[in-house]
DNA sequence: AAGTACATGTAATCTGTTACATGATTCC
DNA sequence: GGAATCATGTAACAGATTACATGTACTT
């Protein structure tokens, strides 16, 4: 979560205006993460205010207005001390998820069409995929040693090809499974047309499919 | 990004109270997207100004200040536009891919010790994938023909059991990555000491690893 | 009688998004 | 000279997080 963290990360590697940061993120943590220009200024200002990092007047001699922003120490410490600190992983929060479970509530009768939809992400995660696969070949070539900067970067790059082709596949595998579902959509044993998912009231259904409830 | 059609997703698979859909969605979606109760019962009264949902007192003789909500027909045909538009697939941002990069930026000098977060992380997603395989074990034994719905709700299931796995399978890799990094550490040709990664004013040394730039 | 779980909220704060504003510089 | 892009910001709002508040019902 916390974007200080990581754009002091990135000036770390390498000092920078918020301009330049805001093009660098985009192109680097920006692909696990985008920011806008926006929080960026924002939290400069605040972590200069903070004594985590200063700005230097850019040595074009003030023909821009362009700032440059260096890590003091202070922040160096306290990136030290948050990367040393135990986050939680992520949520996956996917849109896609939910729809899905839309799609079975509302039943066969609704064509939600989703395949579509999967189609378009397919392609999505696979242009990323090529991306990251033609930085792999570029920066990372086979049999070569790496530096340990070097190796830890591999290893964020193969996190992201991870990424991309776990959603990849899970996109062919949708896709096969809903249309071996599609064909006989109403053919299925399904409950006959009770439009409303309500039950009869006083009746505690509560055991849902899917909840991760231990056996009672 | 849009809780009010995860909650109503929710509420049509079964109409609740707020309490109750709290602890439903913690059970359910929530396994992917978690969402407080402030934001549930502040969504709920948005959507039902909106006419999407509705709530009646529960029929216990007004002894709990329970409220049912249940979705209405404005509310059905707003999930149902809302499935069908594209939405964007989630960033993965995961702090531990920006503490690597600190980690690497920082040098061995720092040693942050990252293994340790790995190793917690790990254990993590190993409890969710166990759990998460004893829900299909219980829910989707193998061999049964599935109804449509049922079917669905499998799938939605095994992409926890992909994510999971595959970040627990990432966890183990980069744990043997840094263990054949942290040995050597001082041994490896990197650059000696120079506390600053500054570079020498004017050199627009702009060409990142890992930065997605097409050959220019 | 005291403590836990139920049930719903207000308020403050932080993060993220969108739109707008401004002036300088570089390219054609 | 006009357009694009560089470079930095203000303002307003929407969404998420955290802390606090309040009262009822069930349990021991």
């Amino acid at each position: 979560m916390s974007l200080a963290h990581a754009l002091m990360t990135s000036l770390l590697e390498k000092s920078s205006s918020g301009y330049d940061l805001a093009r660098r993120f985009d192109k680097s943590i920006g692909y696990f993460w985008h920011a806008t220009h926006q929080q960026i200024y924002r939290e400069l200002a605040r972590m200069e205010a903070s004594g985590w990092i200063a700005s230097d007047l850019a040595p074009d001699g003030g023909k821009t207005r362009k700032r440059v922003y260096r890590v003091l120490d202070a922040g160096r410490q306290e990136v030290v001390r948050w990367a040393q600190e135990p986050t939680p992983p992520m949520d996956m929060r996917d849109d896609l998820m939910v729809k899905l479970r839309a799609d079975a509530a509302l039943g066969a009768h609704s064509p939600l069409s989703l395949d579509t939809e999967i189609e378009r992400r397919l392609q999505l995660h696979r242009t990323k995929l090529v991306a990251y696969r033609a930085i792999e070949a570029r920066d990372f070539p086979a049999g070569q040693p790496l530096s340990r900067e070097a190796t830890i970067q591999h290893m964020i790059l193969k996190t992201g090809i991870m990424y991309e082709q776990g959603w990849a596949r899970w996109c062919e595998d949708a896709l096969r499974t809903l249309h071996t579902l599609s064909p006989e959509a109403s053919e299925s044993p399904a409950a006959p047309a009770s439009t409303h998912t309500s039950q009869t009231p006083g009746a505690p259904d509560d055991r849902d499919r899917l909840s991760l409830a231990p056996e009672p």
